[in-house]
DNA sequence: GTATAATGAGTAAACGTTTACGTATTTGTA
DNA sequence: TACAAATACGTAAACGTTTACTCATTATAC
């Protein structure tokens, strides 16, 4: 193998415990010694092993995440945040991805607890009683990403779902659509199904307009082909439609697919809104109107917490980030012509 | 903290060689024995340490990735690979992107380094001698992915640029295509860059048509806007132009994106066809046609040569995976018309 | 000049494992 | 029955660090 801090120490004639002083700056040799072993460090090509150094210190500087699964895009723009941040903090991140699998899940966490990371960010996904069982009797400080918990005292960051999908749906209703339905995605989905659902019913009824059965289509995910099956249906139960409202861009995608081929343009004779605003929502024809999750930036805040929780050992407070409509050219305006 | 071994030991009033022995399946204990430990292990939850054991074993079962930038989405499904199979044999993975900047290179490679990662696989860039020298001081297993290398005896995986992007041209002018222009991304890539030029041209040469100055745009990187910015100069410097070859996907969906803008048609005005075959490339409004490289497959090839490297401490063959055209619906078929 | 504090350094224990080695007990063999 | 071999375990060293303690030397104060 390679060097050790002993052949440092002696090649330097110093014990090792001036080695590690000097290499963590704390006090106790003189300016010669440290100019001395420095250089010793230099001519060696030495670097301390982390894993001693996490062995005694407790701290890894590692961070274990948890998404469900890697092919969703919105978790590659979390993931981005919270590489970024970590690495930043001289940390880094081990990604798991549970595939929503229960024991998965759990061999996972014991994964990462073997590991010894210094902490979990667990995203979009439910924190079910058993996870948090584990990690509370492992003591790895946990937040939530895009997701959150009444049940445990776990903070989390995400969006207000059930207002961002009012806003959506007001947006559209503010543009002169009156028959608007929602592909929305796996209902039983804890973070995203019911509850934008619900915001969309809820702007439907703000505004005094219908709303039933046939203004909605249920898939099974979020993603592309769910958006691709799911007008097709929309379209047969409810021919009058003049928008939909796409619960995630990924089905707005497949929505924009789906009109495509069935030779409907988008937006004059059908409006689409999305929902997170993934980096490639300006990349579709037609560039795609949507409600913004800050993706990267929540990725970010949600390392930030974590860091602190395990810099600090104090509790930090949840958060509820701000959504926001960003218009592009997906939605037609009915209400000046 | 948690439960140790000793915990362990202490309960089950054996010793923590025995105890050892019993987690890892090594010889030297009674049936009673294992049974007494077993049940203890599993009333403590007691979960080893692999801090403690990666120190000893000199085996992290952490495997570094070193990348160009995350955002990339050919980056995404290499990755995708990659964890999938170094999960699946117990490891994990460590992602850093390195911005194609040397200090951060380095800085990376020497994190890696202290984390004892068990081999390294350096993705999409050209591999440097410093950063050789200090792998191979270090002497820690690599394998390229989507790069290679001459001048030092590494492995990759790979699929030949100049071939596929040869094919890719051949293909638009069996289509029956004369006026092909080239969108290419940055000039000075060692991997993507001068290979999929010369494989177009070569394309070109081979089939009697004249090729110059004008049928060429290079833009400063591969990505979605520089398919914006390139498909404009090219169209201005070459009008009669009928198909375009772009170096990576990214740079075919901002092409067609500026089609859209300009209100060209594709594929009836204008033919385009990809690279890479992203797994967004059959959402693009038209799909996209483009020569695919097995990007998770490549991802995965990587991982089981590393981890063979790993295991057996052989060295293994670099492996040059075959390309392939998928054709959906962005190129025009002029043969037959 | 002596007592005291500050400085520079070394020694050894600790972190949680694995494993080479030693030893007592059991089993097998003649 | 006696002895060898196999089995079941324990002891202690090792992995590469950090750090509490200790101690000698030097500087400071009076």
């Amino acid at each position: 193998m390679s060097f050790t801090i002993k052949d440092v120490a002696k090649k330097a004639n110093v014990s090792i415990a001036t080695v590690s002083r000097i290499i963590n700056n704390k006090p106790g040799y003189s300016k010669e010694t440290e100019e001395k072993v420095l250089q010793v460090i230099e001519e060696l090509g030495y670097h301390p092993n982390s894993i001693a150094r996490g062995l005694i210190n407790k701290r890894t500087h590692t961070i274990g995440v948890l998404v469900p699964k890697l092919s969703s895009m919105i978790i590659t723009e979390f993931i981005r945040g919270i590489e970024d941040i970590t690495h930043h903090n001289g940390s880094s991140v081990i990604v798991c991805h549970t595939e929503s699998n229960g024991k998965k899940t759990m061999k996972y966490l014991q994964l990462l607890y073997e590991k010894q990371v210094d902490g979990i960010i667990f995203v979009s996904e439910e924190l079910k009683e058993e996870y948090y069982q584990f990690i509370n009797r492992m003591k790895i400080p946990i937040v939530l990403l895009s997701t959150e918990t009444y049940q445990f005292p776990v903070p989390y960051v995400k969006v207000n779902d059930q207002h961002a999908a009012f806003s959506a749906t007001e947006f559209l209703i503010k543009k002169g659509h009156r028959n608007i339905g929602m592909v929305s995605g796996n209902k039983e989905d804890m973070v995203a199904g019911q509850s934008r659902i619900n915001g969309f019913m809820q702007a439907m009824k703000h505004y005094q307009l219908p709303v039933s059965e046939k203004h909605f289509v249920s898939e099974s995910g979020f993603g592309f082909d769910d958006g691709r099956n799911g007008l097709p249906r929309l379209m047969k139960q409810y021919p009058d439609i003049t928008a939909v409202f796409a619960a995630s861009d990924e089905i707005a995608f497949g929505i924009l697919s789906s009109a495509y081929t069935m030779k409907i343009n988008v937006p004059e004779q059908l409006s689409v809104i999305g929902y997170d605003n993934l980096s490639i929502a300006e990349m579709s024809i037609p560039p795609l109107t949507t409600v913004a999750q800050p993706l990267v930036e929540m990725g970010e805040m949600a390392t930030k917490m974590i860091l602190e929780i395990i810099n600090t050992n104090q509790k930090v407070e949840s958060k509820i980030v701000a959504h926001r409509i960003v218009e592009r050219e997906s939605v037609r305006d009915l209400t000046n012509e």
